[in-house]
DNA sequence: TATGAATGAGCGTTCATTCAT
DNA sequence: GATGAATGAACGCTCATTCAT
């Protein structure tokens, strides 16, 4: 917005400038919304409301409610996503537990760090087209993981496909528990503990 | 209402008959209009068309929207309970293999036996109050599952509450994942296959 | 009721006393409905459950609810008007004063005597056909009043039929307004002395 | 909205002046829909039509059916006020029964001169949380009233509070049952000199 | 481009009324 | 007659979406 970016891209860069500010400030509101209020009373213009800015201009960058819901919702599960990857990536090379343990770690914090975002936006990813956008991204999730396994020696397992999809979707119940009835810590580093133990063993073959 | 029961009471009312054979209805027409509409469209005056009843009749049995949800959800939450419960009661005294083979079978049976039911009432999990229905079912098949687990010799884990905690939650992320990707049924073997293969590694601890 | 009336009239009788028990009860649980609800909320339903009778009978004896409305008002007019008719007859031969403070007594007290009852009725009055009802029982109100009056020698005025409206309706308001206001007791009396006042005034001319 | 103002702010937001039309066309079209169909059959819907505004539109000025009902009660109970209030204020100086006249004839214009309009409201006034707002009016009248009474060397009433009140009050009942009976002219005239006599007599003590 | 008042289809829910028992 | 479950038209109200400014 300064002078020299408008001289410098005068016709494109102020734009997207201003629609990444705005986009994430409709994000936020409709966080903020589904926080409040629940999926069920979210509303466009609420959640326009909270962004400060006007149904209108929300309408210009989402072209219906549920474009606006699937963008909140893909925002939140590349930042999972990009977590657990850079788990994967900075794994590389380590020993089975550790991998896995950074793995659970990446996930559930990803997933537990925010609880009251994920409780939010699970309704929504259940209302959207029977969770496919939730599964596109698992689907990334999986190669990842596929990746640091290989590189490991002493993994027992020999359908990588199966047993990274397995890995994947298996966290998503207990981390999805956890944040419905509201554990405490120590229940939840419990759980966290259990499970390397369990992908550990599992891995080991 | 065997014949004998007709004869002896042909007068009075069959209440009880005539409610459960309605309520069924209104749960069957629900499921139909959630497969066909999805939870955002379903509306009640269509569940109870479906169902062969007035709008008027379905408020006789549910007193809002919500119950009726919440009605078609613990129907078949039970469903799914009680097939993990028995599996658990017919599994005493079996190896580990074995019980968690059973166990396995039965819930993944339960999930993805009515792949459109479960789907359906996905959503409808998750936009009825955090799930708390859901984790109240869970919470019984914890129990049964900890009752088998204390009868087997050679389990190696030693916090049984936690563990069930992990095996009941575990199960629902991959079940939950086939029924999103529409899996084929190979791959739904497959995946079995790794769980209780997974579970049983654990568990020997 | 009793033996000798049902052997006397052995046919009719029965019936007649079950409709005369049966229309006060649904008389009395519409006013009961309409004090713990108010008129907005008055359903057919409600009145037949508190008075103890099903729904389909309340509408055996009343063709809808629009008639048991008018019944209800019309049983509760009669009461007032018989209180005031009785006043006038009683009131033959005395001085003006003393007429008119029986008269205003009658009619306050039958108005203010069951304000809760008078508060309630007031509303359905007023959305029956235009409150043809109370005009028909006001007029026949005047006529008793026109008959004491004419008995009365230092009357000052002279077009009876105008002068009682006059008085008739004249009552209507106050009365009204101390039921809206709550009034207190004492209140009440000085209004009610006033009003005697301004008749006593008026009528001497 | 003056043409001066108009000049100077000839952009922005007619929100004022959109405002008032808009809330006008609406007690408009409830009066008309009230006339037409009665209170028991006035929906939102229809009162929005006959204003040529869509249900939404009506939503956003008036937040339920109550406020509607209310404010086009209020408005009417103000025109009231306001005539009889500057029909008090024309009247200080004049002598009893100049005042008096005045009075009542304001009074009697103001519920008689659009009387479809005041019997529409009647029943609108009695459904409306117990004739409160009613009740609020009236007093503003009485204070003026008390005003100009004590402005008159020979007013022989001493309790000027009571007396206002019934004033107020006894004009009531004789205009509602002018409306209700759909009086002719004449007769209408009579009662309004002889509530002008009574009133008189009785203020003179 | 941004705005937000206006729109109106559509929803959840009620309740006067009926009629098979 | 008496019953009360069933009916379904109709209501109050919401909210995704549009478009004149």
């Amino acid at each position: 917005m300064s002078d020299k970016a408008q001289r410098l891209k005068p016709r494109k860069k102020p734009v997207q400038a201003r629609s990444a500010f705005t986009v994430n400030a409709i994000f936020e509101g409709c966080i903020q919304v589904l926080l409040a209020e629940g999926p069920e009373r979210l509303t466009t213009t609420k959640v326009a409301e909270r962004a400060g800015v006007s149904v209108g201009t929300l309408y210009q960058y989402f072209g219906d409610k549920q474009s606006l819901l699937a963008g909140v919702l893909e925002h939140h599960l590349i930042e999972i996503v990009e977590k657990v990857e850079q788990a994967c990536a900075e794994s590389q090379g380590q020993d089975l537990e550790t991998v896995v343990r950074n793995l659970v770690t990446a996930f559930f914090d990803a997933k537990l760090g925010q609880p009251d975002v994920s409780r939010a936006l699970y309704a929504v990813s259940a209302e959207l087209e029977g969770n496919a956008l939730v599964m596109r991204y698992s689907q990334r999730t999986q190669t990842s993981i596929v990746a640091v396994l290989q590189s490991i020696p002493n993994v027992g397992v020999t359908d990588l496909f199966t047993s990274s999809f397995l890995l994947t979707t298996m966290l998503i119940g207990p981390a999805q528990a956890l944040l419905s009835v509201n554990a405490p810590e120590v229940f939840m580093e419990k759980v966290k503990e259990e499970t390397v133990a369990m992908l550990v063993s599992y891995l080991r073959g």
